[in-house]
DNA sequence: GGAGTTACGCTACGGCTCGTAGCGAAAGCA
DNA sequence: TGCTTTCGCTACGAGCCGTAGCGTAACTCC
């Protein structure tokens, strides 16, 4: 596994966003920012023409109107690059102030739920979640690209529901933290399940619903007065 | 696509236990059960060490001692061998009467939480509910192996907590079933989220606060008196 | 017991994808 | 003008896929 080629074989530390590298690298021709926009695209393209499992580097060369070998130069494999592919899609996620936690709930799964319904986030996400059960460089990858990327969002809601009054402040920095991401998988694994596995729409009155739970529990009355 | 050999080329209606098939195929050959376990156990022997990805079916073949062509002859591909492979490690869930609801929620989602951090169970369900996304017979088979016998767990406990008085009777069954629905998607999304996404496990003291959570809701104190 | 039917093991095959090597040319920087 | 890095292109061995074909084994019905 010895590289002879002048390029960097794996490109370790490159993030999301490439043109965000500072350090290093100053000299030469540098990496065409357009290309690796078209080959995000085009991997997405092909996520929801062909699926996970029949998507191939060859395939999204073509369709990026690159070489084969520029796709090897700058991702691992194919998780790698679904990753990032994927992980564009989440940023769009935004938290409006819409007076009530539970309202701020609701429109961040709404928000959540329509990027879900997109066939490329369908196949995509959850193929490299299966991968990185194998692969903790890729899991890692995921958690920093995607998951903790929008905790920021439980975090926010947290705090404007506290200001609120709706929220109890939590003085225990390591409880508030768990609690946080107690939340997360709730709320994220919740949607992904309904969305993906049960294949139903996380519709307004699925996430209604889901809201009344996550707020005052399964005890309380079935039906709000 | 005609097939002109005489086995039956994708065999629609079959389903795990192949001995328990009632009608039809009464003369001939009888399929090996034997060696239907043999492949299953394989399939999963060849999922912990070799992951979704890299497995193939002559290497499962291999591994459970039987032609590559016998592994063609009963499963269409990959997507519906690792499903069956995969169901049958739900089958173990129960629901022992715990003396609350809280406690019943506490043991069965502790059970399914064991189930999840097996990597055969971890790499394979995540795999084929990706490859679901885009194939809606391989959903449906996914649906009916794993996801609905298991949601008799929440009917059971429902059942047994409004006997309790725990939880109110729901007289518009239509709302009841909805219901039923959401706390699968909430018990399995969550369960499954902090085990595979988060990756982080699912023990007791996590497993106690998301009871409290889906009983009493965010709104409840943090701490239980 | 024989005939009919189905499943099995085995071999072989074309086709596809993988991931890499090697080359010359292009695009920036000193 | 050199130096460095990336680019497109071609080619290649390797591995897996899914199926065909054949002879044999196992079971049922007559």
């Amino acid at each position: 596994m010895i590289s002879l080629t002048t390029d960097r074989p794996v490109s370790p530390g490159y993030r999301r966003a490439m043109q965000s590298r500072t350090p290093a690298s100053r000299t030469g021709r540098p990496r065409s920012a357009a290309a690796n926009a078209a080959i995000l695209a085009a991997t997405r393209q092909a996520l929801v023409e062909l699926g996970w499992s029949r998507l191939t580097l060859g395939d999204v060369a073509v369709r990026a109107g690159v070489a084969k070998t520029t796709l090897y130069r700058r991702w691992a494999g194919k998780n790698e690059l679904v990753v990032d592919a994927v992980a564009e899609l989440f940023d769009e996620l935004s938290l409006p102030d819409r007076g009530s936690l539970a309202a701020d709930i609701e429109g961040v799964v709404l928000q959540f739920a329509a990027i879900l319904a997109r066939p490329e986030a369908r196949s995509g996400l959850m193929a490299v979640v299966a991968e990185s059960t194998r692969d903790e460089a890729l899991r890692e990858r995921i958690r920093a690209s995607i998951v903790d990327r929008q905790k920021r969002l439980v975090l926010a809601g947290r705090a404007r529901a506290q200001e609120r009054g709706e929220l109890p402040p939590e003085p225990d920095a390591g409880e508030a933290a768990r609690t946080v991401d107690l939340i997360f998988d709730m709320v994220a694994g919740a949607v992904v399940h309904r969305t993906l596995v049960s294949a139903e729409p996380a519709d307004e009155e699925w996430v209604h619903g889901f809201t009344r739970v996550l707020l005052s529990g399964l005890a309380a009355a079935p039906r709000p007065g």
